[in-house]
DNA sequence: CGACTTTGACCAGCGC
DNA sequence: GCGCTGGTCAAAGTCG
């Protein structure tokens, strides 16, 4: 089930067997695959774009493991296209670091283990002990970071709620005989950061149903306009469109039309996200060399694809709307990441900003935008860019480029640093942050946050474009220390986090010197130990 | 023969 | 109102 035809998949298939053994071997040696410039020695480019065969292979080769970290990674990874948590496929733990050890080297060996190298060998366990209880005690601060800022998080929600009703108590004073009135609530509605409004069903839609593979009743959320929906895939600007208006309630139509556009380096015609799509049209587009190319899902919904204008070999594929269907797992891969940043981009605080342009010529009575455009967590998140342009506001996910080493790193510290600024109104960098935690000790993120659909949907995407960054690890290690040296956690988390967290927390108010001391301390064990994850997977 | 691709025509939205 | 452009339709062609 993919976007190429058929006679091409037995060849492709082996290209692909060939393409998982070159990942294994490359993932064997801390390597990823490389989209794009550099790659490490690895061809420039790629035949094909497959975002999910290298993940299959690692998932496969993790569960093949005897580590037990790693096959709890593994099957993390493996469940994640079908259930909801949050898979970042990061081995960080210590089974890299313990792969890497002469222990681990000669275990089996028996012959060459002299006095000496017993020693070492002890002094590694319990150096590497002392990391895993450093680990711990990380994971349990992040923990009480999460509950804080969740429950933060709520806190605001109800704040906008109550001032959301407010806000319609007067409209509806003030404009009973405005007939636009309707549309701009909706508006107002889909602005608002509600979680489970029936006004943002549209946004729900686009996010949470296709995720979790659920048998997904998202004809785009409505629940009308289910026939053209059906019929049309969910993208029918034209004579469908017409129907879906008629049947739809007026705000639903923007609700539906948030792009996630994929950039990818490719000289294929399309990306390979394991959906089975037909073409229907093509066309050249204006000031592009290369056809635009329209495809539909077979299944029920369709996208368009398009070659970008000023690189034959960045393929750009702009998935819009939500497959109303089950899908399998590869495709729930692809759908949970692009209809997750739909669903940032719908519920998100940028939106805000997206959503004046959408009912530009209403009087929508928009929030004053939270976040820029590109933000620095954007580019944290690997090339993801939010854009206000029109017609439908739309989130890039660029993999067409890896940022340079340090560029990650410096991106994460900047997340830090914005979040800090930011953190009176939590948004997306909490959601990113949390994500870490999660990834590294292995454990569902929905469960460590108690997040809702949208929350985790947006963790979804931040991690899925985060952890396709070659240098997520150095960025990790980045973060981490930051963290931990800057002593500074989000100003939202330190109230009754520190306490809780046990000494692991570095709190920033009023250290004694003894704690200071150790906080010092633990700072370096970690930078020790960051600094052997990030030179073992180099 | 069915599924799929190609391609010209058609339609709607938008700007001038 | 007109022309341009994006998007879709549907008939014809292709392929296994």
């Amino acid at each position: 089930m993919d976007l190429v035809p058929k006679q091409q998949q037995s060849k492709e298939k082996q290209e692909e067997e060939q393409e998982e053994e070159m990942m294994m071997v490359l993932a064997e040696h801390g390597d990823r695959p490389a989209f794009g410039h550099g790659g490490g020695g690895r061809r420039s480019e790629i035949k094909e774009v497959d975002f999910f065969s290298a993940a299959a292979a690692a998932a496969r080769r993790m569960t093949d493991d005897d580590d037990g970290g790693r096959d709890e990674a593994a099957g993390a990874l493996a469940r994640g296209c079908h259930n909801t948590t949050v898979n970042t496929a990061l081995d960080l733990l210590t089974c890299r670091a313990a792969a890497a050890t002469p222990a681990a080297v000669d275990s089996g060996d028996g012959t060459a283990c002299g006095r000496d190298k017993e020693v070492d060998a002890a002094a590694v366990e319990g150096e590497l002990r002392q990391a895993g209880e450093v680990n711990r005690r990380l994971r349990r601060m992040l923990e009480e970071l999460t509950r804080s800022y969740s429950a933060l998080y709520h806190q605001l929600i109800q704040a906008q709620q109550a001032q959301q009703q407010q806000y319609q108590q007067q409209q509806a004073s003030r404009g009973a005989a405005n007939p636009m009135l309707p549309a701009e609530m909706t508006g107002v509605q889909f602005m608002d950061h509600g979680r489970v409004a029936p006004a943002i069903a549209g946004a729900a839609a686009v996010a949470p149903p296709a995720f979790s593979g659920d048998k997904a009743d998202s004809d785009g959320g409505s629940g009308s306009g289910g026939e053209a929906d059906q019929n049309d895939g969910m993208r029918t600007p034209g004579r469908g469109e017409n129907a879906e208006r008629a049947l739809a309630p007026a705000a639903e139509a923007p609700l539906r039309r948030a792009r996630v556009s994929v950039r990818a380096r490719s000289e294929a015609s399309m990306i390979r996200d394991g959906c089975q799509w037909r073409k229907y049209g093509q066309k050249m587009a204006k000031g592009n060399p290369w056809p635009r190319a329209y495809y539909r899902c077979t299944m029920a919904t369709g996208c368009p694809v398009q070659r970008c204008a000023e690189d034959k070999a960045v393929l750009i594929t702009t998935y819009e709307g939500t497959h109303n269907h089950q899908l399998p797992p590869d495709a729930a891969a692809m759908a949970k990441t692009t209809s997750a940043a739909a669903a940032m981009l719908l519920s998100g605080p940028a939106v805000s900003h997206d959503a004046g342009a959408l009912f530009a010529g209403h009087h929508v009575a928009a929030p004053a935008p939270l976040f820029q455009y590109h933000h620095p967590y954007a580019s944290a998140m690997g090339g993801a860019t939010l854009s206000a342009s029109a017609p439908f506001p739309t989130i890039t996910l660029d993999l067409t480029h890896s940022p340079p080493p340090g560029a990650a790193a410096a991106a994460a510290a900047g997340l830090l640093q914005h979040y800090r600024q930011l953190s009176p109104v939590p948004a997306m960098p909490p959601f990113t942050m949390y994500g870490f935690p999660a990834a590294a000790g292995h454990r569902p993120a929905a469960t460590l946050l108690g997040l809702d659909g949208r929350n985790r949907s947006a963790l979804e995407t931040m991690t899925a474009a985060i952890t396709s960054d070659p240098n997520f690890t150095t960025a990790l290690a980045a973060a981490l220390s930051t963290i931990m040296a800057g002593g500074a956690e989000p100003p939202a988390l330190r109230s009754g986090a520190a306490d809780t967290a046990g000494d692991g927390g570095n709190s920033s108010g009023g250290i004694e010197p003894a704690k200071a001391a150790a906080a010092g301390a633990r700072e370096t064990a970690l930078h020790a130990l960051l600094q052997r994850l990030h030179d073992s997977r180099q």
